[in-house]
DNA sequence: CTCGTTTCTTGCAGCACGTGCATACATTCG
DNA sequence: CGAATGTATGCACGTGCTGCAAGAAACGAG
């Protein structure tokens, strides 16, 4: 729930480093470790709080673990609704997401390290998919909200919703394991390519 | 020789008998229930086996949940292998999906019935998106295969697959609630919308 | 500063989960 | 039939997650 961090007084300030020292650890081990090999216990005594502690935070193991997917999602969305209203919608989700991308080569060690812990474990990895889905329905309501459609009848902002976000995965898992490619210009391409419907490569246009 | 061609056995029989009783019985259950409420003892009660012989084909409570998921994810996947080489890939995709569809009161009722049951528990909702996404990675490799494409260093076959995948879900989702819509039309638009690269609706084309 | 209120931390108890292991049982095949 | 292989079950063990109650820390008013 903490989303922002305020400063309303020590109390919030401390519940958020401690969140934060938490998922730092749960991700930290993970990594370094195995995400199979690591336990509350260990996670705890590394963020300095008892167990018990850890679930007053988080309720499992893999929540903790994927917590930065699940900021990252809640940051994505906030940004997307400052976005002036009148702007093209794939305009505001391309500059939103591009305009997120750390493409440092820190960066791309950190985030493809954390990949490969998350396929390391199926309950990590649908955590990291459930994190994901959580944002694609925030931003299916934006979207919905500024289109003009209704996200309870209209199929169009979940699928644009859908589609931003597993460009956004889909140019990470690429840019993670190729070497001779910028993040930006993935996230570019991808979103080119769903604009103009994903055609066939290589076949003739059916226009003739 | 046994009178039944396709079985190997009856050891294999039963294997299969004994997988498909314990996850009808996780579903069912879940689905009275909830999810929350029902535990592997009383799954595998439902069933006839031991507890112990419940984690020697599901590793988990919510893996057993979600079986219908996985094998109907498969079985798209083998009817999309099955489509002759040279057909358009949206094509292949659509018309697998569309001939997968049971759009009758029952099956919606059922599936909505399903549904409910997975958003009512993050940690089932979280392993049918790894369903779904099992899925979406053999769905890739069926397409790059199809298109020329490579998986490994290449958007276009994770894209399409995503999309694919992400229209499937979509028009289920929205099916399962609305009363006044069929669920094949539903994937009919959705695919449309896709292929024409999702256009803002109500907003002046952007050709002049 | 003091005191009462609110909120967070911690330990404890308890149940359920998931796995390795050994044993008994079923089937397959020579 | 008899050996080899694969399956079901019980047991034990470590771990995960939650409710509860007591203690500690932060807050707000006087």
């Amino acid at each position: 729930m903490p989303r922002v961090s305020c400063e309303r007084g020590l109390r919030e300030r401390k519940k958020a480093a401690t969140r934060a020292a938490l998922a730092a650890a749960a991700s930290r081990l993970a990594i370094e470790h195995g995400a199979d090999h690591v336990t509350v216990e260990a996670i705890a005594a590394e963020a300095d709080v008892s167990p018990r502690t850890f679930h007053n935070y988080f309720s499992s193991r893999e929540e903790a673990m994927v917590a930065s997917v699940v900021d990252f999602g809640w940051n994505l969305t906030d940004r997307l609704q400052e976005r002036p209203a009148d702007e093209p919608i794939w305009d505001a989700l391309r500059d939103v997401i591009v305009g997120s991308v750390d493409a440092s080569p820190q960066a791309r060690e950190r985030i493809a390290a954390q990949f490969e812990m998350f396929a390391g474990n199926p309950a990590v990895l649908a955590s990291q998919l459930a994190a994901l889905d959580g944002m694609r329905i925030r931003f299916a309501s934006v979207v919905a909200a500024r289109t003009g459609t209704d996200a309870g009848y209209d199929m169009y902002p979940h699928l644009v919703a859908s589609a931003a976000a597993n460009a956004l995965k889909t140019a990470y898992d690429l840019w993670a394991t190729r070497r001779d490619v910028g993040l930006i210009d993935l996230v570019d391409q991808a979103f080119a390519m769903i604009r103009a419907g994903l055609p066939e490569p290589g076949r003739s246009e059916p226009c003739s």
